[in-house]
DNA sequence: TATGTTTTGTGATTTGTTTCACATTAACAA
DNA sequence: TTGTTAATGTGAAACAAATCACAAAACATA
């Protein structure tokens, strides 16, 4: 079983991801030229951070001009090589299956969620432009879009039967919102996202540093 | 600034929530015992990992019978000192606002959404149940219900402005939904989750994966 | 009460990550 | 040309986290 956590992808790409969204926006707003200290501002790492992580995968600027915004962009979407992967599809179109389908910005990031699945009937008409499939199409779907990655956004209860049919028919990378550790082959990727986890480490955090305060008082 | 990242919050206390979330269900399963491989098989750490982590918080089992299950829990969230801070405010009834507004899973870890906000007139009467206040009425509900923790689930370009308002109101702990590096004083804690970045590290890692497989053939 | 077994608790060690310090380079100005 | 400056690039050092290995405790059983 092989499960990307917060440690088991290395740190650097995670890094690197946060320096892509950033470039996203850069770039869009004609920025054309960026150095390290500007990526380090304004994803909150330091600029050596940034240098040492481009220079880990072999990308490199220019020892006065900082890097150029297009082609560091291209240079880090190589990296990702993202174009024959880049089609995901969505299982379980509850509150938040719903809003995931919604967000438009997906598709600017090379994210493109090519269907939705869902066992409710109810559900399966519930946006005529964005057809809700049921689950018998899933093989259907994941052949003709050769699909490799999925989300998963069903109850607790059903996620680990879902991920165990994805994963036998081809599916390789799963982002898991539900709150269950899920069972999968080595060859299987999984993201875990934890939204109630995020909250709570964000009231800790606020309890510790009130507490922190308290012993200068 | 003090950004929380995956980097800045203590890893120990990251999968401390791993077990919280666990013990959560193993509990209401009416399992009264767990053993440090039982955390450990049900988060994907070891177990050596877990005993660790408790340690380090002084949180302690019995040399042979393992820990109690219910005061394991009641020693987590005694740790994290939850009650008094755990009413939160969400700002941005969009798609992901309202699907985290209607989560109804939330209270059983403890998370209170106390009311939710938005600027958009339409969006205040979306579900009388579940009342949508405008702005204008941030700081009455923050006092009232002692809030420190606040959601953003606003767009990008008003992320900052939102984020602002509300330290100057009292918030001093973001989860912030937004795509953007939010600027805080020192004092106030951010938490940045972001969706796209969690799909992309999937689809990255399928493409890794791939890529060393085929070092093999 | 002695003995074996199970499981915790933790110092020592290894492994991984970030920061530091500075050599290197490119651009520019005089 | 020839400094001067503003950046990058990276080995070394410092730091942080995870694993290992085993002592200590608790319990069961005879
Ligand atoms: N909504 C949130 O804000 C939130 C927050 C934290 C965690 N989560 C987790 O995310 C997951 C989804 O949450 P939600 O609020 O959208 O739940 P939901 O109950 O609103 O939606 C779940 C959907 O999955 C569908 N479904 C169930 N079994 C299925 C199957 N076998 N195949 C296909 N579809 C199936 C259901 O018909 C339903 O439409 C849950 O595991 C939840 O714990 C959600
Ligand atoms: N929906 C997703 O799946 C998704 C995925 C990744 C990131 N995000 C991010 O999460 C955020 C919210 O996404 P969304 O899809 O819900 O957007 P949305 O546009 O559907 O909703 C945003 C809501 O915020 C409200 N709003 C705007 N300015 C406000 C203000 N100053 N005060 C209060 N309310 C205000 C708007 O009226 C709207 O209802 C965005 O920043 C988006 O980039 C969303």
């Amino acid at each position: 079983m092989k499960q990307i956590t917060k440690h088991n992808i290395r740190n650097s790409l995670r890094r690197i991801f946060l320096y892509h969204g950033l470039l996203v926006r850069l770039n869009s707003m004609g920025v054309t030229r960026v150095f390290s200290y500007t990526l380090a501002e304004g994803t909150g790492v330091t600029p050596e951070q940034v240098r040492k992580d481009f220079s880990e995968y072999g990308i490199r600027g220019n020892r006065r001009g900082g890097y150029i915004t297009a082609s560091l962009l291209s240079e880090i979407e190589a990296l990702f090589n993202r174009d024959w992967i880049s089609n995901v599809i969505l299982v379980g179109m509850g509150n938040l299956g719903q809003a995931l389908s919604k967000y438009g910005q997906f598709i600017k990031r090379g994210i493109n969620i090519v269907a939705t699945f869902d066992v409710d009937p109810y559900k399966q008409k519930v946006r005529a432009e964005n057809c809700v499939y049921p689950p018998g199409r899933l093989q259907e779907i994941i052949d003709r879009f050769s699909v490799k990655v999925a989300i998963i956004a069903v109850p607790d209860i059903s996620a680990q039967d879902v991920c165990n049919e994805l994963v036998s028919m081809g599916i390789r990378g799963i982002v898991n919102f539900s709150p269950v550790l899920l069972k999968v082959p080595v060859y299987v990727v999984v993201n875990n996202v934890n939204l109630c986890d995020e909250i709570e480490s964000v009231i800790l955090s606020v309890y510790r540093m009130k507490e922190e305060q308290s012993l200068f008082l």
